[in-house]
DNA sequence: TTGCTTACTTATTACTAAGTAAGTACGTTT
DNA sequence: AAACGTACTTACTTAGTAATAAGTAAGCAA
């Protein structure tokens, strides 16, 4: 019995995955290789086929446990016991770590635009996280209307479906100019839905 | 001396630059090859290679070709004797026929994702042209408020950044799900921007 | 201690990528 | 008729790609 830690150096699968999300976000699905993983952890790329098969695994992988992890982030009493227009604002912050995080770029606008060239499970999974996405979204806008907080026409799923489209353009375009563009199209977000 | 038209094939060069342009906009730069559109064309690789030696002088003439298209709509009599309110319109229009076209994303949105993997000349090009129609687009929007026919809040610059990356944004939400969710960001759009 | 599992490595297959060098067919110019 | 330029093809190199088969070292379980 040691009281040393297990986990001093985190799980290879758990590693591979990571730095897999990292190179998906920074250089898109078709341009990271399992030998580019394999070099930044000093494995062999054989390894990473022993823990994701395939590399469809390894994409499947990495959107299920973004699922997840909305799932449980919209669950958390910390964010479902704040009024709506907080709601809002904490969902904003995400997409502004998104922007720090020198990635500059989300999951859907990483992967939509080699989207056709994606095996079919990776497209059903990416397609259920953005419905998941755009339902969350729109229960707040529409909870923020009835509230008087936030201010916007039309149906609470479309204006969902924008705010989101948007969100993820505005990272696109911090990554191909810089972090003026995306606050200047956020600041227009906020200024349009969180008017004081 | 003969009357008959000298272009009944067109050139090559051209061919290439459209089928490698339909190939960016479908798969992104880096899922197509040479192969693909030598195969499609009926010539050998090389033959690419002799009129663009390498991809990056591919990759830089179709954006340098979009972009001399955008110069030369912009300054049709056709266009510019229009009010603003029908310059948006005709702006709009281009972005409904990307939605038919079955490509259904723009060069913006093609190319951001992978922007990082990009030749530095493309990532150049590809700024110059964001630079360009969003310049365009804030002085439509400009015009337009100015006759009361175009209603935002804000800078003009940062509400034509907004609207050209929900634009891109909804042509890449049409490829994952459907056109129903582009018309649906579409008229949430124009909603905003057109009110009767 | 035998058997089995986990987590790999080594070595290889089959394929595709971009790019190049040398040659050729053909029409135009001189 | 000779020379030249254009637009290719043929044949190739170099470097990567995902994936697989076979082997191995360490640990646990009966």
């Amino acid at each position: 019995m040691s009281n040393q830690p297990q986990v001093l150096v985190p799980d290879t699968r758990i590693r591979i995955l990571d730095l897999a999300q990292q190179l998906l976000l920074s250089r898109g699905f078709n341009a990271f290789s399992y030998q580019h993983i394999a070099k930044e952890l000093a494995v062999k790329p054989a390894a990473i086929h022993y823990h994701y098969p395939t590399k469809e695994d390894l994409g499947v992988a990495i959107i299920q446990r973004q699922r997840r992890r909305l799932h449980k982030w919209r669950g958390l009493p910390r964010l479902t016991d704040l009024p709506a227009q907080q709601q809002l604002e904490a969902f904003f912050e995400v997409y502004l770590e998104h922007l720090q995080s020198e990635q500059r770029v989300c999951l859907f606008g990483s992967l939509a635009a080699e989207f056709r060239t994606l095996p079919e499970a990776m497209q059903q999974e990416l397609r259920l996280l953005t419905l998941e996405l755009t339902e969350f979204l729109a229960g707040v806008l529409e909870a923020g209307r009835v509230a008087g907080t936030i201010v916007f026409r039309g149906q609470p799923t479309a204006k969902a479906a924008q705010v989101l489209t948007t969100l993820a353009g505005a990272l696109q375009m911090a990554r191909v100019h810089d972090e003026r563009q995306f606050h200047m199209i956020f600041e227009q977000l906020r200024l349009e839905l969180l008017p004081e």
